[in-house]
DNA sequence: TTGGCTGCAAAATATTTGCAGAACA
DNA sequence: TGTTCTGCAAATATTTTGCAGCCAA
């Protein structure tokens, strides 16, 4: 945990109480969050967290690279701090975002067309689905 | 173009003349324009047009599966008359959606462990770049 | 005729920002 | 100590909704 802090005051990155308590629950966090997530679980320890704050911070990770927004659901960004390549899978009832840990760089051959037109810099490969739980 | 009326009279889409002026505008339109971006252009020809009726319209054509709505602009929904499969490039600079033509059904193989939590209904690729008006 | 559509305005939702005071480095 | 962050509130942006009147079928 004091890993965590240590890496963010290496890169000058301010700690304050409410940013800690942002990073720690980001860390190693897998619910893809959208910034109301993040806002009511740290409200929870630490009650005069601001809305501004959260979404100042999370703007701030991203810049920094630290964090990902996700745009899979059409409603609200999602926050991810796994930085490791991997896609997205969405329930279209609930908006539940799961991770695939598969390998798609092979769709990167674009037309000729479109490589004329664009210089590309990356690409997602999103699922869409129905998780078990609204499978009722 | 009375090919388009006759289309949606035939499907028992109440066509009205703001229907129509947003009917004709998104034929064939590869602009993948926002709800505003209809109700500017619409404006024009047809003063009274209303915001609501653009959001009500789109919704509508949406459910009945007419366009699609594309979610790969963060700030806001997208849409898409076109529905052939295809693909979207995104200029990371001015958000201008592109057209991919090309077959990625291959990136339909996923991991065991995502088959067991979602029964996969669908797949997008979406690519990230920089336009060529974008990159002076 | 009548059920669905329109336009207005207001509400709901998501996100951003200005600014004075607080606090990390 | 000075720069950056926080929290509040207000502003902005996007989208949705209630409802009275209108109109396409």
């Amino acid at each position: 945990m004091e890993e965590l802090l240590k890496k963010y005051r290496k890169k000058g990155f301010k700690l304050t109480p409410q940013r800690i308590a942002i990073l720690k629950y980001l860390e190693g966090n897998t619910s893809h969050p959208t910034a109301e997530n993040i806002y009511m679980a740290i409200k929870e320890k630490n009650p005069t967290v601001s809305f501004s704050t959260v979404y100042n911070t999370v703007e701030s990770l991203k810049e920094r690279g630290e964090i990902l927004e996700i745009t899979i659901d059409p409603e609200r960004k999602h926050y991810d701090p796994n930085l490791n390549p991997h896609n997205h899978i969405v329930c279209t009832v609930c908006n539940r975002i799961g991770d695939v840990f598969a390998d798609y760089s092979g769709v990167m051959n674009l037309p000729p067309d479109v490589l004329e037109e664009f210089t590309v810099t990356g690409s997602h490969v999103d699922f869409y689905g129905v998780c078990g739980e609204c499978r009722d």
